[in-house]
DNA sequence: TTGTATGCGTTATCAC
DNA sequence: GTGATAACGCATACAA
């Protein structure tokens, strides 16, 4: 049996509420009361039961996370981490709690953030995944739950705060950066095609290649593994035009598309160049190194938190569309083409 | 303001109490009246307040995570997203949800836990941190509250419950391994002295020279990161007598090893062998691909949190020290040596 | 089998 | 300034 406010309100001989306006620093309690009560509290070892008081207060201090449905791709993933670190460094500051769902299949996540909500276990959430899945987005703004999302909402863009990149220009650049190079054969490897992620660089590279005048375009999409880079590079290269570079969505796929290409003997740099997205550690460690667009992956995470906590503690916040800055990281994997095509 | 459970009592016609029995699905409650109340729930779209449910039934089924100290060393590192993978798992199946503390010091640590169980918000806590660290654990042992360690606790090692890898023994393993490839001069790579882990795979390296008569012994610790294991080669090659093999406690440690050894042109296998732990996705991506311990993280954090349910919801559960397997697993980084020493 | 009354530990609204 | 008292939404002992 655990102290409760009633304890420390005998112990200094005041009322219940007495305490409870000393917890909260209520400015109407004279300074001898509230030194007494804080010696109380002291001497018992008094904690607040945060379950009563949440009761009360309608507010949990713990923000939701909802993963994505493919839990196993996402845990290999450093972007996970990463994201997870920012979360966690913006919740703290504002000293808030983190609370993630644990389902693997859309339904139980689906549930899982029911009870979230209607269980009034969290204040707010952040979603993972920028699937083309609506039905819980439409839930929660149904209910006009605060949430959040990390990428772009397939639907009702206006109306839902985000944070981002701008994956378009990300892209865009990217495949500038080659074609500056010389490049004139370059294949977009991206990960599910039901991302926003994959669409938004897919146009991307398809705008500067537009741009430039260039009409060949090859794409495939993979998993965000490693395995799904290593298919895509088997693919491009049965292809009659191959590719002498390529842009992947990924520093895990990138990876497995070196090392496809190491198998081949083809070298990196020399015959095929290669940028990828992420610039997550792997990048610096790979050989060669991977030229990266690093899309400041903690940034998303901490203003994601950030954001939504704004908005649980002031619900005439706007929506908002926040957009992390991105930029091209040029390691060696990347280098000018010098063969003549053709 | 949301439907509670007088809200369906009255569109059903029953009391409060019936429909709080009919979520509990308690026997002695009639066929009918119980389809009565489930369609009511189901029509008013009813889901009950967790947080006034564990108020009276003081659980919340809510695991508690609490972070090492070192969060940048820890999100950076792989094992970590393993670790939570084993113990999204293990909680998703007994519908328990997942919290994270987010402090960065010992002492907000500390406090989170403090808050965490005296506020009631969870049922049990894991532990990730096996530091040598011990008012965290002690104060939990006062206060009775559930937990269970991953890693081995420094002290009290057979009042708490805890998982972890026969450390010992897989470094023996490894350095037996080498041996039997004739390698006589080996070093071991460590990560802080402070880990237990460290402690144990120092130990177990030792012994396994001890055993085969060898005097020669080296190591070095250093941050479970790229740098520390870049920073480790340095000065193990300005030995007199440098190792031809290395018994590195992480893989990515191994990873900065294989990169600085590349950089000083000495070639892997060939002229250095190298053994790591943790058998992380990277140690099949570096080149070469490098031998490593595989101690099974996902079953690490799958048995912590199935053992601590366990213990939440018995009370009487008996202490217990779960060991989970590990098993070395060959690749090209490794290689008997052939140069004749000195 | 079901309804009534009480308490879980807080905060908030009154009075005084 | 401070003390009763009533919620918050649920579970449960006790009645009926």
């Amino acid at each position: 049996m655990s102290i409760t406010i009633k304890d420390v309100a005998k112990y200094a001989n005041v009322a219940p509420s007495t305490v409870s306006r000393v917890i909260a620093d209520s400015p109407r309690i004279s300074e001898e009361t509230k030194n007494k009560v804080k010696i109380a509290m002291e001497e018992l070892g008094y904690h607040p039961n945060l379950i009563a008081r949440s009761l009360v207060s309608r507010a949990t201090n713990v923000l939701g996370l909802v993963m994505p449905e493919s839990v196993d791709v996402v845990f290999q993933n450093p972007f996970f981490s990463s994201v997870l670190q920012g979360l966690s460094e913006s919740a703290h500051e504002k000293t808030y709690a983190l609370q993630m769902t644990t389902g693997k299949t859309k339904d139980e996540i689906f549930q899982e953030v029911v009870e979230m909500v209607q269980g009034r276990r969290v204040d707010g959430l952040v979603l993972l995944n920028s699937y083309v899945e609506d039905r819980l987005t439409s839930y929660l703004m149904k209910c006009d739950f605060p949430f959040v999302i990390i990428g772009k909402p397939y639907r009702n863009e206006e109306r839902i705060t985000y944070i981002d990149n701008d994956n378009f220009r990300a892209a865009k650049e990217a495949t500038e950066y080659l074609l500056s190079l010389h490049h004139e054969r370059i294949a977009f490897i991206g990960g599910s095609p039901e991302l926003v992620v994959t669409v938004d660089r897919l146009n991307g590279y398809e705008k500067a290649l537009d741009n430039a005048g260039i009409k060949l375009r090859d794409s495939v999409y993979a998993a965000f593994l490693k395995k799904g880079g290593q298919e895509a590079v088997v693919e491009l290269l049965k292809r009659e035009e191959p590719p002498t570079a390529l842009i992947v969505s990924d520093d895990l796929m990138a990876l497995g598309v070196l090392q496809m290409l190491g198998e081949m003997g083809i070298s990196i740099g020399e015959e095929m160049s290669i940028v990828s997205f992420n610039n997550a550690f792997l990048a610096r460690m790979t050989q060669p190194p991977l030229t990266s667009v690093d899309i400041n992956i903690f940034s998303l995470g901490y203003e994601a938190a950030k954001n939504l906590i704004l908005k649980i503690e002031n619900p005439q916040e706007p929506i908002k569309r926040i957009i992390i800055p991105h930029q091209l990281v040029v390691r060696s994997s990347s280098a000018p083409q010098k063969l003549k095509n053709k």
